[in-house]
DNA sequence: GTACTTGCAAATAATTTGCAAATAT
DNA sequence: ATATTTGCAAATTATTTGCAAGTAC
């Protein structure tokens, strides 16, 4: 979803569009995958630099709460957030030297319908993630 | 998996089975979902009074380690634990209620294989959550 | 006996709360 | 004008580490 249509729906819910506020949504966007509250901290304060650590968490919680944006596991234990929406943001990173790319194509359909079926949840979102090594490290 | 079996392969890889280590495996077997390390410290300590928490971090390390326990996000934040049943599975989590549940036969092999092409990378591991409404929250 | 494990205490990291000052509406 | 939001410092909670004592093999 884009930055104007979160505001926008976040203005309609009574909440106030701060500097801050904006500061955190724009550093989603920017993001590929997801991002711990520090990491969105840090780039964050690209747009704000005044910016503080706890401000990220409430406005994470906000985001969540309002439904754009979601919380996911990382498999190193740390929380993430990445939008919600965002689901077609997948990549590969190398175990050895940390480069990731990116890969387009993202044919999961069936897979998701069937799991769907099966689960009887309305699937709405995904997030995936792939650990390998790249070709330099091979 | 069995209590039995996990403790012999445990042995197997050369780990040794202590009255610790038990305590926690069978308290995994005792919790129907899954358990915050402080929970699965309550449950496990009445197989092993003296057990302490940084040894259930330990052993859940371990035992994820070894593939016979998944790390799970849950909605308040703490990480919880459950066993693996064999076999590589994921789980979908309501964006509502918090509810998870596992599916298996995570039969993505085709698409990563294409992926592997496309990137150049050999593909080792994956994180996949997916994220909906459960039955009831619909 | 020896190497692996444990539990404790202390260190570190992650997240939340209280509150006066700042600011969006 | 005023109720919301912010940033800081401090509190709380979660997790990890160092190390002497204990234990499986």
């Amino acid at each position: 979803m884009s930055e104007e249509r979160i505001t926008h729906q976040l203005s309609q819910a009574g909440y106030r569009i701060t500097r801050p506020r904006r500061a955190v949504i724009r550093a989603l966007h920017e993001e590929r995958g997801y991002a711990s509250p520090a990491e969105v901290h840090l780039r964050a304060r690209k747009h704000c630099p005044s910016l503080g650590l706890v401000t990220v968490y409430r406005t994470l919680d906000l985001l969540s709460e309002m439904g754009f944006v979601r919380r996911i596991h990382a498999q190193d234990g740390c929380h993430g957030y990445a939008l919600a929406d965002g689901g077609h943001r997948h990549h590969v990173v190398c175990r050895q030297c940390g480069a990731t790319m990116e890969f387009d194509g993202c044919d999961l359909s069936p897979f998701l319908a069937r799991v769907g079926r099966q689960t009887g949840y309305a699937i709405e979102d995904h997030l995936l993630e792939l650990v390998g090594l790249c070709s330099a490290c091979r």
